[in-house]
DNA sequence: CGTATGATTTTGACAGTGTCAAGATGCGTG
DNA sequence: CACGCATCTTGACACTGTCAAAATCATACG
């Protein structure tokens, strides 16, 4: 009853162009992502996806949505690990921020992306789940800097931007294949985790 | 004699074409440059750009290597300034760096582009200017190392490529407009020296 | 129980895009 | 002067995102 929304003639073809639109990026990158050939996989009409996504950009949105709900799975996750030290927690936090972009390098590319966000054209439903993830690092922050972890007298918002930035950075790096390759991730890590914490604790 | 390399028809159509996707782009933005529209505005046909430029990723590759070659101008400006103390230096380079990323957003987009690096399609060319960029970069951060501005014991490739991404990551973000603005650069800057110095000299 | 209403899907069409193949043009060297 | 080669043009193809109008169909209402 509550289950299927709509079983009119093709079932939730909603959820099957999601799917399928994974599936494709994954098999032949974002590149290789057309609505038409997304309908096709999906046998179904060149046009059927416009009932379900405004345009191509709501269909991303929708994708990097998706992308942000599982950073945050992963984020709270480690956060939650009490049996971890303070720094323990950070470093493994570091690590699975770049392995989870280093994993899906697609997914990541669509969850920064610059069309998406610049010219706001990303939907409410994807700035009501992004921003909420900031926020949650901002949150983290605080803690790792009253637990002596990172400098208690920074800014905590500058000081989630820059941790935020150098993850970002790796990452962006590693997946765009400049100047580090993922053969780095470890000793990368490290070095991050030592210099942010350096002359502390 | 040595300054006209072609006058056949059109005079050195090759620098005209670059010259006006520089035009277009400032104007209307990467996502507006198309060939067509570049060779019309150049008062050509749509395909004699094929015959300077292998196709329009060869184009961009040229664009991205005018980057390279003004960050260079940048950097080594800056670390010549020996009336500077390092601290100062360190903090000029990183707000710099910051600063040509957001007063040329889209030129920082083709440079650091997935589509070109990721599945080699960089030109030969713009490897030979881009990697001499970063190893200009590990220069500047041992001998930031040695003057005792930076963490002495740890691996130089990898701090400088640590910083790299701290900047990369925060040009990231004020260019695709997610988690920071251009409001908050100076701020940003200033925490990231911070980090990066705190505990030594 | 039938009908209309509105959601869903399709067909047709348009303006773009990058790029290839063949032909036309014209400069410089033999 | 003529040849060759770089340069440029015209024509064409397969693709893209997106709109408008028509067709289809499940369901709510009379």
């Amino acid at each position: 009853m509550k289950a299927k929304k709509s079983t009119y003639h093709h079932g939730d073809l909603r959820t099957v162009l999601i799917d399928t639109a994974r599936d494709i990026i994954k098999h032949e990158g974002l590149a290789g992502l057309s609505l038409r050939k997304l309908a096709d996989k999906a046998n179904v009409s060149r046009t059927a996806p416009y009932h379900h996504f405004a345009d191509k950009n709501t269909l991303l949105c929708a994708l990097a949505l998706e992308g942000f709900v599982s950073w945050y799975e992963m984020a709270s996750g480690v956060f939650a690990r009490e049996d971890l030290a303070p720094k323990a927690q950070f470093q493994l936090f570091i690590r699975s921020y770049i392995g989870y972009a280093a994993d899906n390098p697609d997914l990541y590319d669509m969850m920064f992306n610059r069309a998406i966000w610049k010219q706001g054209l990303a939907t409410d439903e994807l700035k009501n789940e992004a921003y909420p993830c900031f926020q949650y690092h901002v949150q983290m922050t605080k803690t790792w800097q009253e637990q002596g972890l990172l400098a208690a007298e920074e800014d905590t918002l500058r000081l989630a931007q820059v941790t935020w930035a150098t993850m970002h950075g790796l990452a962006r790096l590693l997946i765009d294949g400049v100047y580090a390759d993922n053969s780095h991730i470890d000793a990368m890590c490290e070095t991050a985790v030592n210099v942010f914490c350096q002359g502390l604790s």
